[in-house]
DNA sequence: GCATGTCAAGTTGTG
DNA sequence: CACAACTTGACATGC
């Protein structure tokens, strides 16, 4: 009933309801294009999309939600190797950085937390180089946005095992060990469904002096013989050591827990998958939720009432 | 204007 | 050894 910690729930790139919506633009049609129609293509959504992104926090701040992952693609194809770009490129580049400063002093006044989650493609462990070096082009420009709007996380998961994680991990750990201090102070590792478990990525978060992203779901798929309670302290433990805000995942498999290690993600939370040990920690929830902001309003009301 | 297909990425498992 | 599945929402295209 008296919560005596300050949980804080992060939504989740996009809005279910709200009429917030960010655009795209994909490689194909920018190729058909020339150089300065593309410019000008991209410059047109990166400006509606940074705008959003404004809209998008205000909702947050007015709905006392704590914290908003940024979605990838907030600068369509800002890394791809034919049909890059950088703000400077953009005809509408004024614009753009002074609303990314207002986004930054917003972000400050309202306390609101904000992340990033490059997608699965990108690969540290990767034994092939150019799977590492797309991923470190995606990271520079997560890591340039980070700076930009004063994101504290980029987080990343560890990748395939490739019949060796002994030998992945350790491919994981030295490229980690060469990012330039913009994208390594903001890199957090996180627990997936398929191949690395809270067991598997401490040590190698200990070592390297960065946090562990805990998705607790994630761990109901694939277990590693600690609790969640244990992997909680843990994890708490690390954020803890360097300074920082704990972080966690939720989610609801949509299926129930019958059907499979793992299910895609449900419409709202289901207020009992949500560990009893998260209940008074100052944190940070990420939910993930196909019905985005609908769904971490309810489950903030769901587990008040509790 | 709506419905269907396409895009974007890397790994893994299947055929 | 080649290819589909996985995932996902918006884009792009065709009727």
């Amino acid at each position: 009933m008296t919560n005596t910690g300050k949980l804080r729930f992060g939504l989740c790139c996009i809005f279910r309801q709200e009429p917030l919506k960010f655009r795209q633009v994909t490689a194909k049609t920018l190729q058909a294009l020339p150089r300065k129609i593309q410019l000008e293509r991209l410059s047109e959504v990166c400006l509606h999309n940074v705008r959003t992104l404004q809209k998008a926090l205000d909702f947050v701040a007015e709905n006392n939600i704590g914290a908003f992952r940024i979605l990838s693609p907030l600068f369509p194809r800002y890394s791809h190797p034919e049909v890059g770009y950088i703000i400077e490129d953009l005809p509408d580049k004024s614009e753009i950085v002074q609303r990314f400063a207002e986004i930054r002093l917003f972000r400050q006044a309202h306390d609101i937390r904000l992340s990033f989650h490059p997608d699965q493609f990108n690969v540290l462990s990767s034994p092939r180089p150019e799977v590492v070096r797309n991923t470190m082009r995606e990271l520079e420009y997560q890591g340039m946005l980070g700076e930009m709007v004063d994101a504290d996380i980029i987080n990343l998961h560890a990748g395939g095992t490739y019949g060796n994680k002994k030998d992945a991990l350790k491919r994981l750990q030295k490229r980690v060990d060469i990012l330039p201090q913009q994208i390594r102070s903001r890199l957090s590792l996180e627990n997936d469904d398929k191949s690395y478990t809270p067991h598997d990525l401490l040590p190698v978060c200990q070592k390297l002096k960065i946090p562990l992203v805990y998705d607790v779901h994630h761990h109901r798929c694939l277990p590693d013989g600690l609790t969640e309670e244990a992997v909680t302290k843990k994890v708490i433990a690390l954020w803890h050591s360097l300074g920082r805000e704990p972080y966690f995942h939720i989610s609801s498999p949509k299926n129930g827990w019958q059907g499979g290690s793992h299910a895609p993600h449900a419409d709202y939370i289901d207020p009992a998958d949500f560990p009893a040990c998260w209940r008074n920690l100052t944190a940070t929830v990420d939910v993930e939720a196909k019905a985005k902001e609908l769904a971490v309003l309810r489950l903030k009301k769901d587990l008040a009432g509790c």
